[in-house]
DNA sequence: CGGGGGGTTGAAAACCGTCAACCCAGGTGG
DNA sequence: CCACCTGGGTTGACGGTTTTCAACCCCCCG
């Protein structure tokens, strides 16, 4: 997911992170705390709470987790999808900023803060790769904001299959079969629409023949340049 | 602005940035190139474009500056308002991802970015320093996202108007009076409204008696409260 | 068999965008 | 000095899109 591409498009990126630490030295192991451990979370679990201190970071192993954030009216927000690959909390300061759950069972490799800011102060290329990985973070939540900032229902309903559909071709999986592990529900808290929005846009989408559903929880993409078409708006 | 304060709030964050380089020892100077020169601009003049090579990071000095970015189909999405203080550019992959405009006749720093590079490399609390910076833009635009993606016309603009008075505060000056440098469509294309609705919905908290407006470009807060109360949505 | 969560569909209302007219201030030129 | 022009801003009427409220379906599970 090259920054050139993203650029122009105005279309989302889900889990376009490179891997953070492959290939990079770990400091040597000489406490216990220092290691890494993976933990298992089944779904619906929730990893850790908005406030919460960010004492570890997390990159996800198996699964797919979901990042929200409750508002004082009752509103929820979902910040994005991370996906294998992924880490999460890596940019914070001090405690989470969001929350995070688990929507299938969910396998993480929880590396201690401490940790990374150890080998940020040792290894200045640590520091530039976490820069660099802020930095897409940062451009993947501005093509969020401007897919949600003047896109109609269907224009941000394309941009998520679409997104979900490139991040499966990154993978090695095949394009054109997005699993969805989200509710309608996550889908409209990200996307900035009710359920029943969500709902009726895809049966649309559906009617128009660009999609089909076999399951609700599985969308096949058959006319893929169509979808992109509606995504740009 | 403390990450506390915007924690449970979903108001938007307006130079919020903390003075980057403030108390931090600069490199030895050697050679010319790594002199940070300032540079004035007039009014409506370009910084610089999206897609230009991001040589320089630049901390505005005096004025305000708009960061935007055109789409494809033609529609103009402002992305930040920069304030003296703000650091631009400082974590972008090679080129810049958006369009930089004076909105003020506007002074600024240029910091040659192999120097930046240099100091993260040689001081692990610059590239600290810098990580931090990024997680408080992650999260002022996390925040921005929030608010566009749920909140109405009217919730926005009083968003927009508090964190507008909230960097007045926070600058010493007086939190209810608050000045525009940028225009209707500035505001429009930074809240995904609009200038029909913005001009409608300033002219609404007016005839409230929630803000009242001695010209187009000063806004009087006169019930702050009444204000956060409607930003909450 | 009954219950419940998630999903779909329909009708009405609210909200915002579009189109259009108009206002106002500042600058220019006759 | 005034007339004109232009860019930015305001206001009104209308229409489309999305939300809201409601009913209903479907499938899984107890």
């Amino acid at each position: 997911m090259l920054a050139l591409m993203a650029h122009n498009e105005a279309l989302i990126d889900i889990g376009a992170q490179t891997p953070a630490f492959a290939g990079l030295p770990m400091p040597a192991q000489t406490s216990s705390a220092d290691a890494a451990s993976v933990c298992l979370y089944h779904a619906r679990a929730d990893l850790f709470l908005e406030g919460d201190e960010a004492a570890h970071v997390l990159e996800v192993v198996e699964g797919v987790i979901c990042a929200y954030r409750l508002l004082p009216d009752g509103h929820r927000h979902v910040v994005s999808f991370y996906f294998p690959g992924d880490l999460i909390g890596y940019c914070c300061v001090g405690i989470h900023s969001f929350s995070a759950q688990a929507l299938t069972p969910v396998r993480v490799r929880r590396i201690p803060r401490h940790s990374v800011d150890r080998m940020v102060d040792l290894k200045p290329e640590v520091a530039r790769r976490l820069l660099k990985l802020a930095a897409n973070e940062l451009n993947a939540t501005r093509n969020h904001l401007l897919c949600l900032a003047s896109k109609s229902a269907e224009a941000k309903m394309a941009s998520f299959l679409v997104a979900l559909s490139r991040r499966n071709a990154a993978a090695g999986e095949d394009a054109t079969r997005v699993h969805l592990p989200m509710t309608r529900v996550d889908i409209g808290d990200y996307l900035g629409l009710t359920i029943e929005t969500v709902s009726r846009t895809l049966s649309k989408l559906k009617r128009a023949g660009i999609i089909s559903l076999p399951r609700t929880s599985v969308v096949l993409i058959r006319q893929p340049q169509e979808l992109t078409a509606i995504a740009q708006s």
